[in-house]
DNA sequence: TAAATAATTGAATATTATACGAAAATATGA
DNA sequence: TCATATTTTCGTATAATATTCAATTATTTA
């Protein structure tokens, strides 16, 4: 067939969709129009970056999950922020965070097994230029992106 | 006012959001009644999750993100995943894993500032049954629930 | 290969978002 | 304090959108 699937997940990852103003508006028994107009508001502000959908990912193929720790080599580690910005355009990075202490950064990978993941690995100290990296695969993903799995 | 803005936040965190289907008609050059019928396919199969909003969390007074590491006491130690689900539960959770290696928990947690953050460690402890936790304070969020920050 | 099942699609309908304007509430400044 | 400006609320009208339905086509199954 078509096959639109895949599209859809990659669209509704970041985007593609938008309130529910009318069952809004019942739920708090306000106006629509005045529910409306907040929700401009929000977004105006930049409070709201974006609407998407949060996927039960094992069931899209993405099913194993690692939170990597990461050193920079001496060339970037001064200025984690080039490398950061750089590997958040990994479709794979569910997040990324500048940290101290013993790693500058933190990453949410999700791969579909580990063989994805070792590949990833492996293009990414290059890439990105990693000294040292620790991983923790998550066992169960009991909660994402604040929705209940 | 009517300060409407805190209940969309709460609401949007986790749904009263829906898919543009007219949008990625025209972006997929495919009639709409078929991108409608894919989505509604998805969500049936539990494919998606929920459809909500990605926040700047600064923006929103969630701007203090830790990544937190925990041990639990050893009367929860063999069932980790009781403890897991009510820690899901919790509001300033964003994510919720189980791990092997040094720590059985991990969790992404959200506060307005450090003191908010300290109370939450202190109400944790007891609540959670955690042993000994190791927090990891995100200077930066560049990525987060897959949107560019 | 025949029958059953799943996927695509256009037309009709129901629902929903949005634009607009008026009124109310709040903030600002002398 | 009062007048004025700005922001927020909200009803009505309209535009846009999702959804239902039924027919057609494609795919799977036996």
């Amino acid at each position: 067939m078509k096959n639109i699937e895949p599209k859809l997940i990659e669209l509704f990852k970041t985007g593609y969709c938008t309130p529910q103003i009318a069952r809004i508006a019942k739920k708090l028994h306000e106006p629509g129009t005045t529910i409306h107009y907040n929700i401009k508001r929000l977004e105006k502000e930049g409070k709201i970056k974006a609407y998407g959908a949060v996927f039960d990912y094992k069931k899209i193929g993405y099913g194993y999950c690692v939170y990597v720790f990461a050193n920079l080599k001496s060339d970037k580690y001064g200025d984690p922020e080039e490398m950061a910005d750089k590997i958040a355009k990994d479709p794979n990075v569910e997040s990324v965070d500048i940290c101290s202490g013993d790693f500058e950064l933190i990453l949410k990978l999700r791969t579909r097994d580990v063989d994805e993941y070792y590949e990833w690995v492996k293009k990414s100290i290059k890439l990105y230029h990693f000294a040292k990296t620790l991983s923790q695969i998550s066992l169960k993903q009991v909660k994402a992106e604040f929705v209940k799995l």
